[in-house]
RNA sequence: GCCGGAGUGGCGGAAUUGGCAGACGCGCUGGACUCAAAAUCCAGUGACCUUAUCAGUCGUGCGGGUUCGAUUCCCGCCUCCGGUACCA
């Protein structure tokens, strides 16, 4: 493919355009609305953040936000808390000469959009277009650099037909197909729901049953996948509590399969197990209650019994099976034979095996397993001791040696194996790992199984029976095969349905568009029925981040060159919420498109940080029921129950409807202005710690933005006139370097709550200066631009510059000027700080050790003591050992 | 239960490699300005002891340990938050 790559000139080569607003005001005192509206024009109407494709001058950075699922209630303080972040990185570094992409989009498909549309009847296109254009209105108020330019939304025709272009590469790949998969059907309601919709085994709306329905589901195999989502993700920078959740998603687990002859039957039960090791102490088996075999097994008089429990286990969703705490079950009536001892064992079904894992079965060893114990000790199933405890390990659990070797208690830990032995093979005192490899061999030997791996990670079901979503570009013709539709008939509009309800049966919500089902093939003229599931609302988030590369591209999903361009992502930063499923899914296509050579890294994601959830404040009373907060009084500093009167107790939660602790952001931004906002949200505390939101903690960096406002802004709206270009007093220019190299580490490190502390004291000590160096008011300026765009573009106006300051150069610091002429040194006496010495900053230890034994009070300390050892930190302190 | 993260003043939080615990902000107290208030500015603000100063003792969830020295490292516990759920 032809590269469409071009270069352009930076937006600033171009003549400005003409503006409505303003663009020189001279208000003495600082009004956040007028110039945050001011700027926030500007950027907009130069195009000031325009991320240019393919530009070799300058290397390229690709920060990207989690794009929100527009909802009708608006943004809440939440999600501005990681966008801020990223935005302060953006404008950082383009200073510092990266050529930034930052985008914004819209995750638009989804269930809420489709409720709503059935309480109102409003389509969901036209409720999704007004909380996009709210969404869109309120990001571009906190002064966020995004390129709007290349906005994109999921819900866009341009857009969804290149999520079915994938689909279709995935299909062609072999990596999708349909299966039988029980879904969440609900009867009253007459439609299928998604796990969150569904609580308890019933209808999260109107409290009716829900049972689960086989219905032909659309498959993505991911699992083919498994081993390289779990090895590529190793090196990836990201927070290692997320990395190991997906390692626990893709669960990989080593062991065997071995195959259990059924006594009198020609078949074999199949097994998955970690410890074939133990396979001498199995004394049953037990099957899935829907595995295949079931019928085939159960004798006559166990027909009823087994009968009853498969129906009890269908009506049952999966998490009312792993709540029940008892173990239940039922014997089929057959045995099958131990391979390794040729002794029968026999065979019952427990919904304690999970069909969808492993095989479906498993052998139980219930000496050496707690659910096979738990299960063996209700049903009276002998429990054989095949490992000796070790004697520490099991003093140190509690546990009894004895009583293991009785079968009155389960061990899983290490010990020395016994009873393990045939005519062929032995166990008997090997370490774990010997004994695996050496009974794998065996069954290997034998045909009776062999060495295999297992992963908790399942086929992806990609279906949905709703409306709002992508149609699948997938037909089924009268002849009974299915055809994926071609790249030129791509788009499948969705169609415009005016009554999308469900239809009442297991039929999706599309098979009610009758003119759209029909379809003919245009190259064959073969008839059929388009497909009428649509993808589920992970489809679209799966690859947004590589049409921001290339958004408006109507011939591919997106161009090569800008591609390799562009990514990967240097920096995710969004909800840990999604650890496991999107950033999965995502990293799943990723590895599909890469392997079909379409983008140019195996992971998407270089770096990922998530922020920490923003808490709101809440009152509880004696008894600790939470007491809303429009239910609470405010008196010198405590908090009363406005009814009952009892006083209350503060503490966080997360912010919800019902305790009426939910923080508007436009509220914030109306009264304190974006910036200050934007501080506070950095202010609070480390970015990916959870911290409770409190108003009252906007007023402080409000009233520091008034004062560096003031430090450079005189009462007549002119510079102030302490801003001179006399050169800076050693002291200042000290606070003023030692201020650039610690706001731009800690932007560096994302440590912004410091870079602000910082900032806080240069202005606190150059707001008292009756002289302010012009050079270190612009330095300041610029430092304080990421976090505060807008006034730092309007205080940087105000110091002369004629162009925006999003692009001028990072100050510098010399590390020369951040010495001091002389030190403060503590000196210590055992350990305990008694003095401090001033020392010249070339000072040897030798001399900084006398001036430390010369300190009066250090002497008195040292009084009727000889000193034995001294401690000497250069820099910092002495440390007189004295006994 | 398992996995992950965190416990520091009245509150949010800071502290480089183990080196003055509490930066910065909120709140509070006192003062200046004002007819008064708000705003702003200045000073103080971990606890205990002391009339106060100077000084001293204690203090980073709890109990131990290593070290000249521990918020930081090691061992054992407690509490809170997030994730996960019989994965053989």
């Amino acid at each position: 493919m032809q590269s469409l790559c071009y270069i352009k000139l930076p937006h600033s080569a171009f003549p400005t355009p003409h503006s409505h607003i303003p663009m020189t005001t001279s208000s003495a005192t600082y009004t956040p609305a007028e110039i945050e509206a001011k700027w926030q024009h500007y950027w907009l109407e130069r195009k000031t953040f325009k991320a240019v494709d393919c530009d070799p001058t300058r290397p390229k950075l690709y920060v990207l936000d989690m794009f929100p699922y527009p909802s009708g209630a608006g943004l809440h303080v939440g999600h501005p808390e990681g966008y801020t972040a990223t935005d302060i990185v953006c404008r950082y570094k383009r200073m510092k000469g990266f050529n930034v992409l930052h985008t914004m989009g819209w995750d638009a498909f989804g269930l809420p959009a489709e409720q709503y549309a059935m309480e109102t009847g409003t389509h969901p296109a036209v409720t999704t277009q007004k909380n996009i254009n709210r969404f869109r209105q309120q990001l571009q108020s906190f002064g966020f650099s995004y390129d709007w330019d290349r906005e994109i939304d999921t819900t866009d025709p341009k857009y969804y037909k290149w999520t079915q272009w994938i689909f279709t590469q995935l299909y062609k790949k072999g990596l999708a197909y349909k299966a039988e998969v029980a879904v969440n059907w609900c009867p009253a309601l007459g439609t299928v729901l998604a796990n969150e919709e569904v609580i308890d085994g019933h209808s999260e709306r109107g409290n009716h049953p829900v049972v689960r329905q086989p219905m032909k589901q659309w498959m993505l195999r991911i699992t083919q996948y498994a081993e390289r989502l779990l090895d590529e993700g190793e090196a990836l920078d990201w927070p290692a509590g997320t990395k190991e959740m997906q390692r626990n998603w893709i669960g990989k687990s080593t062991g065997a399969e071995v195959d259990f002859q059924v006594v009198g039957r020609p078949e074999k039960i199949r097994v998955f197990t970690t410890r074939p090791d133990t396979l001498f102490g199995a004394t049953y088996m037990v099957l899935a209650p829907e595995h295949a075999l079931v019928a085939a097994l159960t004798t006559p008089a166990q027909q009823a019994a087994v009968a009853a429990y498969q129906l009890a286990a269908k009506s049952k969703s999966d998490m009312d099976r792993t709540e029940a705490k008892d173990k239940t079950g039922v014997f089929t009536g057959s045995y099958a034979l131990n391979p390794v001892n040729g002794e029968q064992i026999p065979v019952w079904i427990s919904d304690y095996v999970l069909i969808s894992y492993g095989h479906g079965a498993i052998m139980a060893v219930p000496a050496h397993d707690t659910r096979d114990f738990e299960f063996a000790r209700k049903f009276n199933i002998p429990i054989r001791a095949i490992i000796r405890p070790d004697v520490a390990a099991a003093a140190k659990a509690e546990v009894s040696v004895d009583a293991v070797l009785a079968g009155t208690a389960c061990w899983t830990g290490d010990g020395e194996m016994i009873a393990s032995a045939n005519a062929e093979v032995s166990l008997n005192g090997l370490p774990v790992d010997t004994a695996m490899t050496t009974i794998c061999d065996w069954l290997a030997a034998k045909g009776l199984g062999k060495a295999t791996t297992q992963f908790k990670l399942r086929d992806w079901l990609f279906s949905r029976q709703r409306y709002w979503g992508e149609p699948f570009p997938v037909a089924h013709l009268e002849d009974g095969t299915e055809k994926i539709i071609s790249d030129a008939e791509l788009p499948v509009l969705l169609p415009e349905l005016a009554d999308f309800k469900p239809t009442g049966t297991l039929d999706p919500p599309l098979s009610k568009a009758k003119e759209w089902l029909a379809y003919t093939d245009p190259g064959t003229g073969r008839k059929g029925l388009r497909e009428t599931n649509t993808m589920p609302q992970w489809a679209g988030s799966c690859w947004y981040y590589l049409r921001f590369a290339d958004p408006h591209n109507d011939q591919a999903a997106w161009d090569p060159a800008k591609e390799k361009y562009w990514m990967p992502v240097d920096l995710y930063v969004g909800g840990a919420e999604h650890a496991v499923l999107h950033l999965l899914y995502a990293r799943f296509w990723h590895k599909v498109l890469f392997d079909l050579g379409y983008v140019s890294t195996p992971e998407p994601f270089k770096k990922l940080v998530h922020q920490g959830l923003i808490l709101g404040i809440s009152y509880r009373d004696g008894r600790g029921f939470p007491v809303a907060n429009d239910k609470v009084a405010h008196r010198d500093g405590s908090h009363f129950h406005l009814e009952t009167g009892e006083e209350l107790v503060e503490y966080p939660t997360k912010m919800s409807k019902s305790l009426k602790n939910v923080v508007n952001p436009d509220e914030i931004v109306g009264q304190y202005g974006a910036d200050a906002f934007r501080m506070y949200e950095m202010f609070m505390g480390p970015l990916t710690d959870a911290k409770p939101w409190n108003t009252a903690g906007v007023e402080g960096v409000y009233r520091f933005l008034h004062r560096a406002w003031k430090m450079i802004v005189g009462p007549d709206g002119a510079l102030a006139p302490q801003i001179q270009d006399a050169p800076l007093p050693r002291d200042q220019e000290r606070l003023l370097h030692q201020t650039i190299k610690k706001v731009g580490d800690d932007y560096e490190a994302m440590s912004f709550n410091t870079a602000i502390s910082q900032l806080m004291i240069f202005v606190n000590e150059f707001g008292k200066c009756e002289l302010r160096n012009r050079q270190a008011m612009a330095a300041f300026v610029q430092l304080l631009s990421p976090m505060a765009p807008h006034i730092a573009e309007e205080l940087w106006q105000r110091l002369g510059h004629a162009d925006t300051l999003a692009y001028a150069p990072w100050p510098a610091y010399d590390e020369e000027k951040l010495k001091l002429d002389t030190l403060e040194i503590v000196v210590q006496v055992n350990g305990k700080p008694r003095g401090k010495i001033t020392v010249a900053a070339g000072a040897d230890a030798a001399a900084v050790e006398a001036a430390a034994q010369a300190d009066l009070k250090v002497q008195e300390h040292l009084a009727g003591k000889t000193v034995v050892k001294v401690i000497t930190v250069p820099g910092r302190l002495v440390n007189l050992v004295a006994r």
